[in-house]
DNA sequence: TATTAGCACTCGAAGGGCGAGAGTGCCAAC
DNA sequence: GTTGGCACTCTCGCCCTTCGAGTGCTAATA
C-alpha cells in the first residue's frame, strides 16, 4: 500500500512531537499542530492505519502513537526537512573550530569533545584503518649516553623517542645507523620489518650493543600505533539527560558498551568516504547494546589520505535533523582545516546528504 | 567523652556491614556478626551512643544505623584494617603495568583507566604544576619547503613539529635559526619569551620569512602544554553501580562535574608528596558536588621531578581499605617504572600510610 | 552496675483498590 | 471521505492497609 501525503504529514507530525516530548503523541495533538484541516478522529483513523502498516505502535490500547524504527527509517530518508543551520550556529562551530587550531585537533579526543558539546549526546570519533610507512630517520646525539630518534611517516606525522643508553656510543656510529635505516627501513610497511631485516642491518652497521634493535623496536611500535584504528568517547553522562536512559542500569550497559570502545560502524559498511551522513536506527545497529538506540555518523578528511569519524549516539527518539545537521558541518569544517585537498567554498554546509541501510 | 573499645568495635562492624550492604545496619546482625559475646540488647544501647556522639545516624526512627561522615574519618583514621592485597591482586597490577609499559604510561589517559577498572570506581589521573625549560632545539631539513622542529625539554620530553612552508629555505639558513635558538631560548621559562627576545632573535639571524616566530611560538606552545596540569577521567559510569547514583539526577551531576575536570584536591592540600594516600569524607571536600561522596587520592613519582596524582571517587560508603591500598600499590608500582629514583624494593606495598583531614 | 529478655511502638516498603484522565475505536450522520 | 459523539480501555497517581524490621524502654538478672 502506498503512503497518502496526509499520512506523510500526519507520520512528520509524530515523529516530530514524540522527539521533543518523549511522551506517545495522541489524535487531538496531531489535529492541532499539524495544520491539516481536518479532525481529530480523522487523523485518529490515519493513525490506525500507519500502525496497520508497522511505521507507528501504541504502548497500550489508550496511549497515543510512538513511531517504530521503520517510521524513524522513512522520516529520515525521505519526510525530514533537511535542517540547515542557524547563523549563530554555524558561527558557534566555526569558532570552536579555529579557536583551539593550532594543533588540537589531531587528537581525536577533542573531536569526540566539540561534537559532544554540540550535540548534547555522547560521541564517539574513530580513526580508520590505513597504511603507513616510514619516510626518514633522524638520529640526533644528545650526549654520548643519549639520542633521540626522530621518526617521519607517509602520513606526515613525526615521532620520536628519546633513548638512553647504559653504554655510551659516538657520533659517528650514529652516523652509519642512521643512513643504514633510511636505507632499508624507509617505505616499508610494519610486516616487513622482519627479525631477518634487523638481524642483517646488525652486521651491516657492525652493532655490538643492540642499538639496532632499539630503532627498529621504535619503528615497529610508530608504525603499529599509526596503523591501529583508535577511538575516543567523550560526554557518555549525556545519556542520562534522556528519560529512555532513566533506568540506570540501561545507561549503564550502553556507557560501559561505550566507553569499551565498543564499534559503532557495522561491520559491513564502509567506513565512509563521502560528505554523507549516516544514520543507523535502533535494530538496525549490530551491536546488541545499540538496538534500541540510534548512531548518527559523519566522516571527514584528516588529511594524509585518511579518513576519520565522528559517531553520535543517542535514543531512537533522537532529534535526527539537527544532529545531522551539526555533525555534517563539523565534518566539512574539520575536513577544511585538516584535509590536504582544497577548502570546500564557505557556505558548503548548506549540502547536507544523509544516507542509511535502506531497506 | 572517650570511646570505649568496645564501642570501636561496634562502630567498625556497622561500617563494614553498611559498606558490603549498602542497607542500614541493625543490632540484630551486629550481635551476630561481629562476635563480641553480647546480645542485640546491648548493643542497642551502645548504638544509641554512638548516635549521641554523633558516629552513627538513624534515616528514620525504626530503622538500623548508617555511618556519618565523622564515623568514617574515624574508622579511617583508627579503625580500619590496613588491608594488604593478595598475592593475586597484587600481581593482577603488575601484570597490568608492565603489559603495556612499552610507553604508554606517560599518558595519564591510561593511569586512570588503570586505576578505575581496579577499585571499579572512576577515577581520574593528573599531572601537577611543573616548570619546564627547554634544553636544545634541532631543525631537520627535510626539503626545500618542509623542515621537523625537535625540541627537548628539561623534564625530558621530546616534541616535534613538521612544518610546511610557502618559500623554500636552505639549510644554511636552518643552521643559524638551529644556533641561535638554542644560543637563547634554551634554560628559560616560558614567560622569557617575550616579542622583544623572538624580535631580537629574528633580526640577529637576519629572518625575512617569519621562521623566526614560527619556531618561537612551537617552544611557547609546547612548554605551555608541558606546565598546564592536565587531568583524565575514567570510567565515569562505574558510578551507575552503586546504589546511591540510581538516581540519574545525581549521577549526571556527579559525571558532569568530573568530565569537566572538576578539581578534586581540596585547595589547601598540597600536591600530596610522600607515598601516603589521603582521603577526603563526604563534606571534608569543597567542591559541592562532592559534599556526599568521597574521594581517596594517591600520588606517585613521574620522574623528571614531576608527581602525578590518581584520585579515585565514590560514595561515602565506600570500601576505603580495598582502595586505599589497591591506589596504594599501584602508585607505588608507578613510581618504581617511571620515576627517576631508586626503585623500592619488592613487597613495599605493605608500607600503607594513610593520612586524611584531621579535625 | 552492666547485661539481658521481653514487649509495645514506630516507621517505611509493598501491595491492593479506586478514581481521574487521556486516548482510542467504532458508529451514525453529514 | 470526514466528523462529532460516546462508550471503553488502560495507565498513573493516590490513599489505605498490612507487614516486618528495628527500635526504646522496663524490669529482671548476674
Amino acid at each position: 500500500m502506498a503512503i497518502s501525503e496526509r499520512k506523510k504529514k500526519i507520520l512528520s507530525a509524530v515523529i516530530e512531537a514524540y522527539i521533543s516530548t518523549a511522551e506517545p503523541v495522541g489524535s487531538k495533538t496531531i489535529a492541532e499542530t499539524a495544520g491539516l484541516g481536518c479532525s481529530s478522529a480523522t487523523i485518529r483513523n490515519e493513525l490506525a492505519e500507519l500502525v496497520a502498516m508497522g511505521y507507528l505502535e501504541q504502548p497500550h490500547t489508550s496511549a497515543g502513537r510512538v513511531p517504530t524504527p521503520m517510521g524513524y527509517r522513512l522520516y529520515v530518508n525521505e519526510l525530514m526537512e533537511k535542517q540547515r543551520l542557524s547563523l549563530e550556529e554555524s558561527e558557534e562551530i566555526n569558532a570552536r573550530l579555529n579557536d583551539r587550531m593550532h594543533e588540537l585537533y589531531d587528537t581525536i579526543g577533542d573531536v569526540s569533545k566539540l561534537a559532544s558539546q554540540l550535540t548534547d549526546y555522547p560521541a564517539i570519533a574513530l580513526t580508520t584503518r590505513s597504511v603507513v610507512t616510514i619516510q626518514r630517520f633522524d638520529l640526533i646525539y644528545v650526549d654520548a649516553n643519549t639520542f633521540i630518534i626522530v621518526v617521519m611517516l607517509s602520513n606526515n606525522t613525526v615521532k620520536n623517542k628519546l633513548v638512553r643508553l647504559p653504554v655510551s656510543v659516538d657520533q659517528r656510529m650514529m652516523q652509519r645507523l642512521s643512513s643504514t635505516f633510511n636505507a632499508n627501513f624507509t617505505g616499508i610497511t610494519e610486516d616487513k620489518i622482519t627479525p631477518v631485516l634487523i638481524n642483517s642491518t646488525e652486521r651491516a652497521v657492525d652493532d655490538t650493543m643492540g642499538l639496532t634493535s632499539v630503532i627498529a623496536a621504535f619503528a615497529l611500535e610508530v608504525l603499529t600505533e599509526a596503523e591501529t584504528p583508535s577511538s575516543f568517547v567523550a560526554g557518555e553522562n549525556m545519556l542520562l539527560n534522556q528519560p529512555e536512559f532513566r533506568d540506570p542500569d540501561k545507561a549503564h550497559r550502553l556507557m560501559r558498551y561505550l566507553s569499551a570502545g565498543g564499534n559503532i560502524l557495522p561491520p559491513g559498511m564502509p567506513a565512509a568516504d563521502s560528505d554523507e551522513v549516516r544514520v543507523l536506527i535502533g535494530p538496525e545497529n549490530v551491536a546488541e547494546e545499540l538496538k534500541d538506540s540510534s548512531v548518527v555518523i559523519a566522516s571527514y578528511d584528516a588529511g594524509d589520505n585518511m579518513r576519520g569519524l565522528i559517531g553520535v549516539v543517542g535514543p531512537t527518539r533522537m532529534d535526527y535533523s539537527a544532529v545531522a545537521a551539526k555533525l555534517s558541518f563539523l565534518a566539512a569544517g574539520l575536513s577544511k582545516r585538516l584535509g590536504g585537498g582544497e577548502a570546500p567554498p564557505e557556505g558548503m554546509h548548506n549540502k547536507l546528504i544523509i544516507k542509511g541501510d535502506n531497506r
